[in-house]
DNA sequence: AACCAAATATTATATTGTTGCATTTAATAG
DNA sequence: CTATTAAATGCAACAATATAATATTTGGTT
């Protein structure tokens, strides 16, 4: 099972309103979220503060990963691998941002060859971002 | 010749203190630099919002290109062809930012092959970015 | 039901970046 | 070399994003 309060639980989350609110808003929108993005999609008005501190804990326990795809904020999409922790996130995954529609995805199969590094640098972490037409924009139909 | 001068010119710039202030900082310190970095390594105050429209009038001309690192500003660096312009910077090479000395690198020769796509999806530009510790902090000797 | 640590709301403040407008300056023409 | 003018700058105000301190409330446990 892996309703909302059983996942807050495996990380280690107190299960709270806020908490279970903005998961939810993660559940339902499959792409990466913003503050704002989250901000208007709530129903229930919660603290700005608030917001930014689940957003802070769940980054913490390994529930969400941050993204920086060159919008003005930073944002935000749930972690696929369940081997996510505090320091150490294990979503390797190429992010997808389309022009047309402005949204972020985390393209979770697409497989990012390492590049090559000149002599002296080491590489803890690669991560490609995209930047294009989506799917959905594409009007593409299986 | 390409003195400072002669750079903003090629570039359609009019060639004013700001500018010639800003493109020596970029000059000297061949590292990616957030509107931070540039502030502290003024000598003469410039006002705020002339560094940021400098900044923006470098990138719109193809002098500079926008980084995003996943620090908490956006950095800028030089770009290296002289082949970038305003809507289409051409410089796709790798970024590194170093968890150490925290600066980042354009890495101008590392060849980032491009990942395949899933279907529906269409790329305009694909960018890759590279954590890890740089030459210099590794205390590599050539 | 009571307790306590954790989470939240409130208030204040810091940081990052932009806009409008008056003044100054660089490039050009005369 | 001076006058002209379009562009660049500085100033003031503001907007958006994000964090800190602290008092209050709440969830999970005894």
């Amino acid at each position: 099972m892996s309703n909302a309060n059983s996942i807050l639980k495996e990380h280690n989350l107190k299960s709270t309103e806020s908490r279970l609110t903005i998961l939810a808003i993660f559940k339902k929108n499959m792409h990466a979220l913003s503050y704002n993005d989250i901000e208007s999609l709530l129903t229930v008005k919660l603290d700005r503060v608030t917001v930014y501190r689940t957003l802070k804990s769940f980054e913490e326990n390994g529930l969400i990963h941050q993204i920086y795809d060159g919008s003005a904020q930073v944002k935000y999409a749930l972690c696929h691998t369940g081997s996510c922790s505090s320091d150490q996130h294990k979503d390797s995954h190429a992010h997808f941002r389309c022009d047309k529609c402005d949204k972020t995805f985390c393209l979770s199969d697409v497989i990012t060859p390492m590049a090559d590094l000149p002599e002296g640098y080491q590489s803890k972490s690669q991560s490609v971002f995209i930047q294009g037409i989506c799917k959905v924009c594409n009007h593409y139909k299986n």
